[in-house]
DNA sequence: CCAATATATGAACACGTGTTCAAGTGAACA
DNA sequence: TGTTCACTTGAACACGTGTTCATATATTGG
């Protein structure tokens, strides 16, 4: 494991590591979503999600498309999708350990 | 999406965060390690690394067993594994634009 | 072209956290 | 039993980063 490889992936996982910018993630995950939708969804000020979403488009974690006024973020491919999935998984398992 | 459980997840991501941590994970993804390996290694003091998995253990991404003088860690699901596995091809993927 | 909507950017503040150094447990073998 | 090896824990420092407020850019409609 080449150090350079752990850098660039522990800056991925840091971008999914705050809880404002995961929803916006998770906002976008099913369709692609306007800023201002997003920002009116999680009740966040239209500043702090552009800010987000910045930093996510610079991880390729999401990517932008233009329509109009409009600009539609989306996750950026299917890797994403199922990062979120499996951890989504993990967290669901319950926490028990077994009583001895 | 419940916010505790974005934070939760999050909380979960952020752990992945740090390049040494992340280091300290890909350690004993293969097989359990003892925490002096791990240190040496890496080449990081026993103490830094006592640390990590110390909170890796909080965030269960990974599990200790005592062996004797030694205390094996690895980890904890295969979810984590997965989720390695996953964010680490989509770093791999390289960063072209198509030319236009 | 002007107004209005939608998004982006910049500066500054407050706060969490990775790291080190020092000292504390705990198991094993003589 | 006491010494040594393996690991853990605590305190303190230095630094990055999420958020807000204010301002800038861009695209559409009149």
């Amino acid at each position: 494991m080449p150090p350079e490889t752990t850098q660039l992936l522990s800056e991925t996982f840091k971008l999914l590591a705050d809880p404002t910018r995961l929803a916006i993630v998770f906002a976008c995950k099913e369709a692609p979503r306007p800023v201002g939708e997003i920002a009116g969804a999680l009740d966040l000020s239209q500043s702090l999600v552009s800010h987000h979403l910045r930093l996510l488009r610079a991880g390729r974690l999401v990517a932008a498309e233009r329509h109009g006024k409009h600009v539609l973020y989306r996750l950026n491919d299917a890797h994403i999708a199922r990062v979120l999935t499996d951890m989504a998984e993990h967290v669901a398992e319950d926490h028990e350990e077994p009583h001895p």
